[in-house]
DNA sequence: ATGGTTGGTAGCCAA
């Protein structure tokens, strides 16, 4: 079964090009980050049409996140449990039984940018990402195979962006950041795409300003990360790149500064 | 050091 990720930075503005990918790529699950709509503004239809039961966490203008899955789901979970005063929509959790796999736990997450840094913004991401490291203990005494995946604003090593002096004090990269991500990986869970290339460079978002996609200045900010349940049962993995050229697919629609992410598991 | 680009919205804010 194959599970992707994507920042798609509104759903509705690029509503084309995502469908083209979704034909291209046939993810079985996919959670998809700032959809920017409510949950009644989503474009369920054409999801629905092409197999996909749709959860949405949704909200105006800002964030909104989903989880759309050709399998069905149980238990959906809105929000990030734990954190019940956040009024932002940033994440959202089912099980996924597949027909030809054992189930599997998906959590769609949009960890808050933080910036600027320091200040109310950053505490914010501190205290989201300490929220975030409470569920996957939590799940990990479950002992289930699960997936927390999405775009995690964090940039965990200095290989993971081109110009690492570029982004010292910004929230996706302060040493405080990259040592919140540390305690969650180091829980027991593994970065898969780091882990299925672990010498290369690759990137998953490229700034909208400065050519930063026409001169690969882009940062690694995506992550597919796996309970050790799930982790045995990875086989392959990617980033889409092509999806953030201008000439990809269908040009109704200007590309997400984010690029898919997917794995896939037996 | 600055500016540059998007989307949603009518708050120039968030990224």
């Amino acid at each position: 079964m194959k599970i992707a990720s994507w920042n798609v930075n509104s759903i509705n503005a690029r509503l084309p090009r995502i469908l083209e990918w979704f034909d291209a790529a046939t993810p079985d699950v996919c959670v998809l980050q700032e959809i920017k709509c409510l949950d009644e503004k989503f474009p369920v239809g054409a999801f629905e049409d092409r197999g996909y039961n749709c959860e949405l966490h949704g909200q105006k203008t800002y964030n909104g996140v989903a989880l759309l899955s050709k399998f069905p789901v149980e238990d959906v979970i809105r929000g990030l449990p734990g954190n019940d005063d956040d009024d932002q929509s940033r994440y959202i959790e089912a099980m996924v039984f597949p027909d030809d796999a054992e189930p599997v736990r998906v959590g769609g997450l949009y960890l808050p940018n933080g910036n600027p840094a320091p200040g109310p913004k950053y505490d914010y991401k501190l205290g989201w990402m300490a929220h975030l490291k409470a569920r996957a203990e939590a799940l990990l005494k479950t002992e289930e195979a699960f997936i927390l995946t999405g775009d995690y604003n964090v940039i965990p090593q200095a290989e993971d962006v081109h110009n690492p002096a570029a982004w010292a004090d910004d929230a996706l990269f302060l040493p405080a950041t990259r040592a919140a991500f540390r305690e969650i990986e180091n829980l027991g869970l593994t970065d898969a795409l780091r882990h299925l290339y672990p010498y290369d460079v690759f990137y998953t978002f490229w700034d909208y300003q400065r050519g930063a996609w026409q001169k690969d200045h882009g940062i690694r900010i995506d992550h597919v990360m796996l309970s050790p349940q799930a982790a045995d049962r990875l086989t392959s993995g990617g980033v889409d790149r092509t999806t953030r050229d201008p000439g990809f697919g269908s040009q109704e629609a200007k590309p997400s500064d984010h690029v898919p992410v997917w794995i896939t598991l037996d």
